[in-house]
DNA sequence: TTAAACTTGACAAAAATAGTAGGATATGAT
DNA sequence: ATCATATCCTACTATTTTTGTCAAGTTTAA
């Protein structure tokens, strides 16, 4: 059970955002790219689909970038993990197709309930400010090298 | 981020092998693949590694079969998904190879721990006697049919 | 001795992941 | 105007992981 790089280098895209947009500028996915030792073509594909989620807005033309759609205040690490993972459940016990048509019967689902609350409980409730300002402490994204950081 | 059939259909055997081994007699692999609708050559790789892990112990020759190795009370759920799934880690920020150099600065960071942390919380509070008991209240697992049940 | 059951290793199809490539479109600056 | 810069979009591909299967062997109770 592995979060994706989607996840890990999308929650990095979106804090190095925060970061490098608090005058008002928009932040081109060239300077990510290069802060982060992410390909452009990838985080292209990582940043769109935070746009389509609503995370982040665009800036078309040059000069543009991205920058937050709201407040880092108002977005929560599980808004962008669920933006880009699609679900961040261990296990979907969904209601569909006749999956688990035992469902009241069914004992594991108690476990994979469990799981999933408290990874949803961990991600919701932390924000992209509060990384943010962690970041600024520790004078870590965009200021220091984080090449070698696989996460 | 999805836990893989090797976590959800060994959790399932292990509560199937408890369920059926009560009176003392091990519980061979085709018996649990009908019940729990698992092919015997899958089910055998999967409870092969709780053997090789420590959580069962086989009983050879004509009339054996697999049994716990402990009580069902000194087994958790993660004891069984560590088992089958290696490491039960949304992300790995393992301390090798040079991964993380700059782990004191890294804000990601502070998110998979505080991730990792809710889930083993999640899976290393259950045991299997707990699952087993609320099983048999529910007559689930080994009574019921649960051919239908993907997890 | 024989059949039931475990043991092991090799193999393979299918799905998901992790990217690449290339062009179209929009827009600020010269 | 047009050019440089940037987003936007689709399609493609290589690699890895998952999800099994298969066949040949070993062990042991009856």
């Amino acid at each position: 059970m592995k979060l994706s790089t989607k996840g890990r280098y999308g929650l990095r895209a979106i804090i190095d955002l925060a970061l490098n947009s608090e005058n008002g500028n928009a932040v081109c996915i060239q300077s990510i790219s290069e802060r982060q030792n992410i390909s452009e073509s990838y985080l292209e594909q990582l940043v769109r689909k935070l746009r389509t989620e609503g995370l982040v807005k665009s800036v078309r033309g040059a000069g543009g970038g991205y920058e937050l759609a709201r407040p880092a205040e108002k977005i929560s690490v599980g808004d962008v993990l669920r933006a880009l993972e699609g679900s961040i459940e261990a296990v979907s016990c969904g209601d569909d197709e006749g999956c688990c048509d035992q469902a009241d019967l069914c004992v594991t689902r108690l476990v994979w309930d469990r799981v999933n609350k408290a990874i949803e409980g961990a991600v919701d409730t932390v924000t992209i400010a509060q990384l943010v300002e962690e970041s600024r402490k520790k004078q870590c994204m965009g200021k220091v090298d984080t090449k070698s950081c696989a996460n």
